[in-house]
DNA sequence: GATGAATGAGCTTTCATTCAT
DNA sequence: GATGAATGAAAGCTCATTCAT
């Protein structure tokens, strides 16, 4: 009977699964409002009916496939992350994996910029934890410098994270949009390092000029 | 001068601020998407029709408002940028008032912050002219200041503007909700110092520790 | 006093015409629905309201239309059919005439033969007195013709003048159409003749092959 | 043969006959124009949404219902027609034929004299290829007859079709209506004949006395 | 579990008509 | 009489969601 059960559960993964491959694709066509549930369900090759046996609705197919690929990339993240003891350094992995993986899955990221934010429910009832975790990461790698000394005390880590997360995820934002009007000045990888440089110097010297 | 103006206020153009205003409210009340045409309307004290004498469509109430404040913002940040020479200091300048204003415009700021991006055309087709110009004035301090030796030259301008106004508006996103959610871990005044505090620094200094 | 009077209505009467002659050129080419009361008072150049002190509605501007053509087409029908006597030659007369007018005002014909069902009220509630008075002169030749013995006694003049009327505006509807279509594959003058010919021939005759 | 017939009959198209015999019936009464989609949606048993599974709009409806018509008209026609061989008695089976419908089928009747038309497309953009065929079985007809003799030759048969089908037509619509008020001057089954009589005389003989 | 036909609430937008000036 | 800004009722259509099979 396990075993029965492991061949269905695989079964419906399979079409669960389907499911978010063709939202991603669907909702990076067509954007959030434009796609309608049986055009997923089309480009999943499952009846629309079907789909409602994995999502509640359709601001949580949008809202699983960021938690989906929010688990992926903590997983990533953190095992990155355990390879580096100093917190300066961490901070530079994060910015470089974050901005590859943006890379890494386009249409994946160009959902996350553009149609994210038009689920409704998304952005005011539900900050999804993994979201939280994720921003937190950063809070954790600044709280632990400052208790080491290496980064300044007066920077407040909950300010901090959204201040780097921000400047990373505006960065993408127009990164992706540069694709689609087909005109880039950017590449990602560079300024992976660049932002990089920025947040360390100013984290770490209490000095500035004006 | 009073008079003056009077004479000059068009009697549509205070139907179209009752719209605008009322839409402000609406829309911080209820999200874009939750609002109804008619719900502006009742606010605004107009006939349903009215509001289609003024604006295109219910994505055009958006786009005009957001435009509209940006007109007001771009005004006063050439003045106040005009007092300053120095480019860091502009950009001090820059970042404390953007975050003053989103302090000031908390309605607005929350319509800004959370609902423009779900009007199905902004961020696609219709990038407001004005907005690009709002980001450009970041880039140009900073090319001014790479110019007369001040600003590291490794620094992409084009980047280095949705750097800052990534950061910025994370911080404001991130205090718009923590306001909603009546738990406020930081102050944005506070904040816009530090924050240029931190590009300052990582735009003098090309040395870093790691 | 009478003087004035007879200005002012001068003046009115070239609104009304005005608007009259430009809801022939609107509705044509939008066809009634199509049309918005707003391009007729365009095209008449007067204000949208300034309709309503001569018309009492959008329908209304229609069966006027109607009404007007009428009564000259009525005026010149019964000139003409003054100057003959013979029942056959009074409805040759009356066949030849009233498609000449269809080719003469052509946009006018459009309408009649398109928009006028398409006034909901047409129709049913107000077969206008007019219409009725021109199908009738069909009917009183008839009836003449029958108490002379010229024409066939068994044929009910009610039915006859629809049978005639209708064969000649579904001839007039085919020319019109054909006309929009570029492609014309009779004329109505010839019609005309050949029409007549047709009904007097079976008026006249009681014989028939089968 | 009842069992087979049920298994034939799809569900999807019993719905399909309840909307187009819900629609006949609140075309016929209030109009087309003056029909809400709700209303037929109400009267067909089914909800407002499932009318747009089976028609593209509203207008559809009614062209479908007309095409329809057409069909089992046309079959009807075509059989009863394959009887006889000479055209003329041909060209009086048709008339009758027609007639007949119209009575048989009252209330389809009045929608397609009062309502068919005022479908915008209808006339300009949709002149149904049924609706031309049928047409045309009286110009083949008569070019048959021209053929063989038996018909005036100077006859266009494209103009003869509309005279004959407009006669008929009309004949139509002064029944429908007057039945509609409740005075009727002649039946229908009697004008039959007569017209026939007519449009025969005429199309055999090519003396006429005027 | 899977299906997809059926549902019906919901909303933008149009435009004939009015009426204060 | 003339204007045209304002009105607001009215309805077609969509599409997320359900549920009988």
């Amino acid at each position: 009977m396990a075993r029965q059960k492991k061949i269905n559960e695989k079964k419906s993964d399979d079409k669960r699964q389907r499911i978010l491959v063709g939202a991603i694709k669907v909702f990076s066509t067509k954007g959030f409002h434009g796609s309608k549930v049986s055009d997923i369900a089309r480009e999943a090759g499952v009846a629309d009916g079907t789909i409602y046996l994995y999502f509640k609705n359709k601001d949580d197919i949008l809202i699983q496939l960021f938690d989906e690929s929010l688990k992926v990339l903590l997983n990533d993240m953190r095992k990155a992350l355990s390879e580096e003891n100093d917190p300066l350094k961490k901070i530079r992995v994060f910015i470089r994996m974050h901005l590859d993986s943006v890379e890494k899955y386009q249409s994946l990221a160009e959902v996350m910029q553009l149609e994210l934010r038009q689920s409704s429910k998304f952005m005011k009832e539900h900050t999804p934890k993994r979201f939280t975790e994720y921003l937190n990461i950063i809070s954790d790698i600044i709280r632990r410098g400052q208790e080491t000394e290496i980064i300044r005390k007066d920077m407040h880590p909950a300010m901090m994270k959204r201040a780097i997360f921000g400047a990373m995820d505006e960065i993408a934002l127009g990164w992706v949009l540069s694709k689609q009007r087909k005109r880039r000045t950017y590449e990602l990888a560079e300024c992976a390092d660049k932002l990089a440089d920025i947040f360390l110097a100013g984290l770490t010297l209490p000095k500035q000029g004006s």
